[in-house]
DNA sequence: GTAAATAATGGAACCGGTTCCAATTATAAA
DNA sequence: TTTATAATTGGAACCGGTTCCATTATTTAC
């Protein structure tokens, strides 16, 4: 593998030359760039980057971190961040923030544990680090800011950090789900929750309770399951939503999956969805459109959200100047899971 | 930061004694061992890791390649992977074979866009490549392994490299599957393929096709719809199919999402499923036991084999000894899709 | 044409590890 | 006690980039 230094000798040039032009800011002249460009075709260079890194001291790489109740972090997201990093040459590391070992786990609480593996991932070789998810608590959020500040949290909101948080508006979510029930007529309405120990889950359950509410309408305790995403809760809690003796007409659901789980479960047991029961889900994933009947549900512009946190942490770590959006508008999907009972 | 020299002056030893300690080969008393030991712990230090592979020429990075057919790269399994490598402290990069623009991509064939991409993904810092699914032809594959042997293909086999293919029998779970069918009765089938241009989707075809052929049942060209794995092209398949004018009682579905999609189609024409059509599924997907009706399906330890492709890997790049399993048995999941005609 | 300002260039020193060898110390054998 | 052998140890040299400064070439201004 060629070096700098055997270009510099082909092209008889200096090395400080060859590293000039490599990294296009010191001024070389047509000719001697000309040189130097041939050189490295002829010996197929590409400059090393662990040398690259230990003398920059820029690792070119950002990490993404995240755990389990972080959602799914599907391909296509991870793609799109790619995209985005790529005409930077930047690569992505990828971490579980779940680990079990950290080495020294053995008398942690699991915050510290996170903010061990964080700082891992830091110490490993990143330049900056996606935070995907509200598993961590604020106040070590910002601890955490501020010794790394190149961080970019994904899906959660740190008030002290309004320019590094990137979220929807999970309140208004949730609101706007009630709303669309109430709106079709629902007053009995009954709910499978998300994790509540995150703070989208809880946002968007306190959204939809603020609907009911304000709507007077009262939701007892024995509808509402708490749920955690995936469709094993979302099956059981239809069930155990039937069992109660509590009557009701709708179900609002932390996720499409749990609403898809939800469906089979009643549809199972005999009741009809929407006709006896309505679902409202939560995210507008592929799936939705292909559940029997196809969900009612809110969008929300993931992806744009994930480029914009990329771009973000871009312009932190390399001093760029990209474009950057805070504001992801969510949508109402309007499919054939929810029946309006005003007809 | 600290460096070793901090740590070797702290501890009064020389720098080759920190490094020996740090490394954990070498041989250092048990005295030294502890001061340099608390050294370490009082500056806090953690290695650089550029400075690492600069000099050890280890990245102990490795990445993970794949193209959009390649399947869906789910965190769980990403997850197995990263935890098969904590040990051993090795990072993961990802990187998208998809990726269009690699700099002077103008005119060049797919194929040697992916062979650029792949080394590119080594150039810019990795031990060894996972290459995710069969989209380069074998021949390039091959010449990829003589440059950088330390490579291992998912899902994908090259007949050449026993060793470093992991990959289903998809041609007897087509097979299965087809048999399955056959075994309840089914003697009018139809299909909705996978990516055909793939060899594991192609495999599964052809062992489909197989069992069809054995058992002396004939599939006219009309009852083949060429799908690509999405619920889009599942929900396309099973409306050309029910608009062909051959009858048919059973669709075999490249994989669980366009099986699902189908029975959505299906039921939403008025045909229920399995009693009017039944449906094989191919993946075992979590979706699966919440489809209506649930979905009968050929089960994958796709994980597992992950793990194992992973292992390889890394006997290859830093000489360990992992176990490793090149065997992973597939299996038919019976649910509710298929119905017996025999009774 | 000459002085002053600017552009272009070479290369030593450095980033923080690993490796290797020579030197020192400890242990075993005679 | 002496010698042979093995275990420890220190540190120079090196990995392949970047940076900075002194030096040289080229422009521009007068």
């Amino acid at each position: 593998m060629a070096t700098i230094r055997d270009v510099a000798r082909l092209a008889g040039v200096g090395i400080g030359t060859v590293s000039r032009v490599l990294s296009e800011n010191g001024s070389v002249s047509q000719k001697t760039l000309a040189k130097v460009n041939d050189a490295m075709a002829v010996l197929n260079f590409t400059p090393n980057s662990s040398a690259r890194a230990l003398s920059s001291k820029k690792y070119n790489t950002i990490g993404i971190w995240g755990t389990e109740t972080s959602g799914e972090l599907d391909r296509k997201t991870l793609i799109k961040i790619e995209h985005e990093l790529e005409p930077f040459n930047i690569k992505i590391i990828v971490t579980d923030g779940d680990k079990k070992s950290t080495k020294n786990n053995t008398h942690n609480s699991p915050q510290t544990t996170h903010r061990k593996s964080i700082e891992n991932i830091f110490r490993s070789g990143c330049d900056g680090l996606i935070i995907w998810g509200s598993d961590i608590p604020d106040l070590e959020i910002i601890q955490i800011e501020n010794e790394y500040p190149n961080i970019v949290l994904l899906n959660n909101k740190v008030d002290l950090l309004p320019d590094k948080s990137f979220t929807f508006d999970h309140y208004q979510a949730g609101y706007f789900a009630a709303k669309n029930l109430i709106d079709n007529g629902h007053t009995k309405i009954a709910c499978i929750t998300g994790w509540l120990d995150t703070d989208d889950g809880n946002l968007r359950q306190q959204g939809f309770l603020d609907a009911l509410n304000e709507n007077n309408i009262d939701i007892p305790n024995t509808l509402i399951f708490e749920g955690n995403y995936t469709f094993r809760k979302g099956y059981e809690g239809a069930l155990h939503l039937l069992n109660q003796k509590t009557p009701f007409t709708a179900i609002f659901c932390g996720n499409d999956q749990s609403a898809m789980a939800a469906i089979s479960a009643l549809t199972k047991k005999g009741f009809n969805v929407p006709n006896d029961i309505s679902i409202m889900g939560y995210d507008d994933m592929n799936i939705a459109s292909y559940t029997l009947p196809p969900l009612s549900t809110i969008q929300m512009p993931f992806q744009k959200m994930a480029i914009s946190a990329t771009r973000r942490l871009l312009n932190l770590c390399y001093n760029l100047d990209l474009e950057v959006n805070y504001d992801f508008p969510i949508k109402l999907i309007n499919r054939e899971s929810v029946r309006n009972l005003k007809d």
